[in-house]
DNA sequence: TATTTTATGAGACTCATTATCAGTATTATT
DNA sequence: AATAATACTGATAATGAGTCTCATAAAATA
């Protein structure tokens, strides 16, 4: 299994050990294409009568999300959403402010002139942030 | 003065008196085009010798960020940072992930590809975040 | 001026996230 | 396999940005 495989690897190449709790936590993140926050993962677990405690979902989560196998998604003041990269391109986020709707869109013309811009000025890119926060098509 | 006007009309908008803690912390954000956090801007202004309260500085700053004269700027999990908008037109950031010095950028096609974007959902734009994390030309 | 209304400041509080640390599990060594 | 060394986990305390509360102060209104 493709999952499996990532994760042990990550693991490996950042020194640490396989244990259930971290399997868990990366099966529950990729079981959905969701975008959910540390406790709404943390409490699927539970009530799936799996077991990691809060704090090793946050540790598990850095690990994944440091090692490219999930998005961190920071949208302002609210707590980070995570989903998991597997099979997926990247794109970025729209994000209805009503009813919490996350959709996501990607265009290479945008990609590309945020490339060329970060270039011009001499500059290097390491990642970017680009979230639309709409009113969705249900919440107007 | 200009800025005097627009707090004055924005108070008067949202039914709010003009006093002397929403002059100094209005004229503390006019004074620079720093991009600085509540903290900052809190500190500046005892180092001064003016006085308003921590509660107050985020209390007016949202008035002012809610009528238009004030940008805020949500960075991840960092403090949000304000800059007034006096005579700036839209822009969005680059930041620097080691200094963590801010620059803006401004593109047209970027722009008009967002909207478009918004637009074939059928959606609606309230507002957009588009932050280019980079190593800037002094930090690489 | 007296009365009503709104603003302020100090500090308590919230809530997501991180740190601590004793106990447990895993891995390495003998 | 037993033991020692090391890393992991969970419970809970701590942190920190931002918000709320409420007694007092200032401003508007009568």
């Amino acid at each position: 299994m493709r999952s499996l495989n990532l994760l042990k690897k990550a693991l490996k190449k950042e020194n640490l050990r396989y244990t259930k709790q971290r399997q868990i936590i990366w099966d529950e993140i990729c079981n959905t294409d969701d975008h959910r926050d540390a406790e709404e993962i943390y409490l699927t677990l539970r009530k799936n009568g799996l077991s990691a405690s809060r704090a090793t979902v946050y540790r598990t989560i850095d690990v994944l999300v440091k090692n490219n196998l999930v998005r961190k998604l920071e949208i302002g003041d609210e707590p980070a959403r995570y989903e998991n990269k597997i099979d997926t391109a990247h794109h970025d986020h729209l994000i209805c402010v009503k009813c919490g709707k996350i959709e996501e869109f990607m265009d290479d013309s945008i990609e590309n002139r945020q490339d060329q811009i970060v270039e011009d000025l001499g500059f290097k890119m390491i990642r970017h942030i680009h979230q639309l926060f709409v009113l969705c098509d249900k919440c107007q």
